[in-house]
RNA sequence: CGGGAUGUAGCUCAGCAGGCUAGAGCGCGUCGUUCGGGACGACGAGGCCGCAGGUUCGAGUCCUGUCAUCCCGACCA
């Protein structure tokens, strides 16, 4: 890509009405647009950060056998009623609108009621159970007070996965998987060292849930954790029956704030009854189905690793979701021969390393060298390749990583092997 | 939803005891000089001063309303 066509543009200043460092840098590097609170289009480079990061989701579901759908925005309200979920009473952050025909339909805050409703057609026998389904849907949830960036938005997408099975056993069986797919998840985009397994505020069905919380001062909850074990408490479910329960001391816990990048619950069958989710099992009794829920948002999780790996240049992708992985920055030079020579190399550079399938951008702008710099630490793409006069005086290029401050030579020569070691290590 | 703050150029902001034709920096365009960490000069384009109403000879400036944005709190499967 080069980036004179690249749609989105870096600013120097951040908009004076974000603070959230997220948004900011976001922003600044021309990965999202600000259409009103809590709502943010992406923009080439933030779509392909989200793009990577539900790939990485994807793969791990796909490995636990999570079957790929996609359900609708627009939600049959009798299906809420059936719940007690339709009330603003009892659901707050709802968006509701109106057919032509004056009937009220929804507009989806969450799926878990339309799902369990779609799946009621396909199962009817323990033959058909157990199985999982996901999808990356926008959610709309009418938050009073939209804050922190993309952090806690109105509109966003989130990957909602639903499990159904027959027992509670085999529900467990799938939770256990889906947590450590989770965890794979979490790895994979970089955060696994300060993401932790929480235990969280179960509802009505079960006594915890299970947040998949990454420690970050930019967090709006704040969790106890116990770092040997790598587990934490939300301070929402914190007491001493349940310190006793799970076998922690309170001295031994260290207040943080975190961010829920994943939540996983348990439904047990309340919902499945109230939907009448039932199958004929094979002792010939009919029973609900046990259903099991498991979210990751998409937005948050993104603003979370800029959060997490940015510096005072800008931000630092992992390479796992890097919207590229090479940035390549042709200087200008005064000597005309030698100014096409760069631009030859560089030109070369960059395409060959796109055959390869490695996303490139080339900073081909007639700009200062400093400019492009800033530019390119603000972007934070993983590794720079410097082409200059300086360079191919050595006939080299310069290598520098963004989360180093160190830069060395590479000969052309040697260059695009490295890059594939680079890229597959 | 309660409290606080802010809306002036694409962005960051200045403006005032109410008074000439509304300003700066950045960004943008043309030309020239520069050329490895956001260079410099010249010229230029760009404004329903958030919106509506009111007070006044006169409103970006005062008043009322309204909309929007941010922060704190409440809320948060």
């Amino acid at each position: 890509m080069r980036y004179s066509r690249l749609f989105g543009k870096t600013t120097k200043t951040a908009p004076a009405d974000e603070t959230a460092k997220n948004a900011q840098l976001l922003l600044k590097a021309g990965f999202i647009y600000k259409e009103m609170a809590g709502v943010y289009a992406y923009l080439p480079l933030g779509l392909r950060v989200t793009e990577k990061i539900k790939q990485i989701i994807r793969e791990e579901m796909n490995a636990v056998g999570g079957q790929e759908i996609i359900m609708t925005t627009l939600q049959r309200k009798e299906l809420w009623e059936k719940t007690d979920r339709w009330s603003d009473e009892a659901v707050d952050i709802w968006f509701k609108a109106q057919l032509k025909n004056g009937s009220e339909v929804g507009l989806a805050w969450s799926h878990e009621e339309p799902i369990t409703d779609m799946v009621k057609n396909y199962v009817g026998s323990y033959r058909d159970l157990p199985f999982c389904v996901y999808q990356f849907q926008n959610k709309l949830r009418n938050e009073t007070r939209a804050k922190s960036g993309i952090m806690r938005t109105r509109e966003f997408v989130m990957k909602d996965l639903y499990s159904y099975a027959r027992n509670n056993e085999e529900h467990q069986v799938i939770y256990d998987a889906m947590t450590q797919a989770y965890l794979r998840i979490f790895d994979r985009v970089g955060l696994g060292e300060q993401t932790y397994f929480t235990f969280a505020s179960g509802g009505a069905f079960t006594q915890f849930s299970h947040e998949f919380q990454t420690v970050t001062p930019a967090g709006e909850d704040t969790i106890y954790l116990y770092r040997a074990k790598r587990l934490a408490v939300n301070k929402e479910v914190l007491n001493d029956e349940v310190l006793a329960q799970l076998d922690l001391k309170r001295e031994e816990l260290e207040e943080v704030a975190a961010s829920e990048v994943g939540n996983i619950f348990n439904f047990g069958t309340t919902k499945s009854e109230q939907l009448g989710l039932m199958f004929t099992d094979e002792d010939g009794k009919t029973k609900p189905v046990v259903l099991g829920s498991y979210g990751i948002g998409i937005g948050r999780l993104m603003g979370v690793i800029v959060e997490h790996y940015a510096d005072e240049r800008g931000i630092v992708w992992p390479k796992s979701v890097a919207p590229a992985l090479v940035h390549i920055v042709s200087l200008k030079a005064k000597d005309e021969a030698m100014a096409e020579r760069i631009e030859q190399i560089a030109s070369s550079l960059h395409d060959e390393l796109e055959n390869l399938g490695i996303e490139t951008i080339w900073d081909e702008r007639d700009a200062s060298a400093g400019e492009k710099f800033a530019d390119a630490d603000l972007i934070g793409i993983p590794l720079r390749l410097v082409v200059s006069e300086k360079t191919l005086k050595e006939d080299s290029v310069e290598w520098k990583l963004r989360s180093s401050t160190e830069s060395r030579f590479v000969k052309l020569d040697d260059v695009l092997e490295e890059i594939e070691v680079y890229v597959s290590e």
